[in-house]
DNA sequence: AATCTCTTCAACCGCTACCAT
DNA sequence: GATGGTAGCGGTTGAAGAGAT
């Protein structure tokens, strides 16, 4: 490790800044037929001008059917706290004790919003210098017993998620369900307009959000995880779910090559 | 209404960890 | 054990929107 840096793709030949709706139903569209077991080759086998990390960032940031989008409760703020006190900028670690909240998505609040809040906390409590601090012994433990569970919880996950075979299918999590429009709502995905066609922002329609909150995720996991492969009735849904995206993007109607071909031309070149 | 400033958050960058050879 | 390649993590940036003037 630390030795030297070969480039993660050619810079010169990659795409950067937004996602345009085009490249997303791409990438989802490969992740769901191949999985994601080699991200550094997936945009080439995708026909996406990106590099690997990108799409990785993309998938797991907002493209999963994991993501849970909206405000945080107060509940998860506690639990950002509480981690972020004990563990310091875990991000991930803090993020698998938050299902469907990734880590730049928590990393993003606590910059944005918890650490600003609790600045001002402390600060009047340097006024109030009686406030007993969370360092006492019986704190501390109960922190180690979070730390702990952390762990496990990590390790756990890492042998039920996302192994190097997974398909996207076996992504979704057991319990959490896609709430894309619940509160803000609908991530606000950045729309570049060089294109008519990829002008249409996916979060303008309620249509859409809430046929994908009428998936039923467990239909995707549970079989296709206990077999790894997709089922029928997942490879319905997941039809169902790629040709709406193909209607909203007004890609639907055209044969799949010249969609491909559609798609690849719509894609802006680097800005500048 | 126009302009400026601040805030937010998606995406990028560089580094490290891990795995295969 | 050394080396090379890839995935993942955390810090940072910058565009866009919101609010203030």
């Amino acid at each position: 490790m630390g030795r030297g840096r070969a480039p993660c793709c050619d810079k010169s030949k990659v795409k950067k800044g937004p996602w345009s709706p085009a490249e997303d139903l791409r990438l989802v569209n490969f992740v769901q037929k191949n999985g994601h077991s080699n991200w550094r080759a997936l945009p080439k086998q995708a026909g996406l001008l990106r590099c690997g990390k990108s799409c990785r960032l993309r998938w797991i940031n907002y493209l999963s059917p994991d993501v849970k989008r909206g405000n945080f409760t107060s509940e998860e703020e506690q639990t950002i706290i509480n981690l972020h006190n004990t563990i310091g900028n875990k991000w991930s670690k803090i993020a698998s004790c938050l299902p469907g909240r990734t880590d730049n998505e928590i990393k993003n609040v606590w910059n944005t919003h918890l650490k600003k809040r609790l600045t001002k906390k402390s600060d009047s409590n340097m006024e109030n210098l009686s406030c007993p601090s969370r360092t006492s012994s019986s704190s501390t433990q109960h922190m180690l017993q979070i730390e702990k569970s952390i762990d496990d919880q990590t390790v756990r996950l890492s042998n039920t998620i996302d192994s190097p075979t997974s398909s996207y299918a076996s992504n979704y999590p057991k319990s959490t369900v896609l709430t894309p429009n619940e509160a803000t709502g609908h991530p606000k995905s950045v729309v570049p307009s060089n294109d008519g066609k990829a002008e249409m922002p996916l979060e303008s329609d309620i249509d859409f959000w809430d046929f994908l909150d009428s998936l039923d995720p467990l239909q995707f996991s549970t079989k296709s995880e206990a077999s790894g492969e997709k089922s029928d009735g997942d490879e319905i849904e997941c039809k169902r779910w790629l040709e709406y995206l193909e209607n909203e993007l007004g890609l639907s109607g055209v044969d799949n090559e010249t969609k491909e071909q559609e798609i690849v031309t719509t894609v802006p070149q680097h800005e500048g």
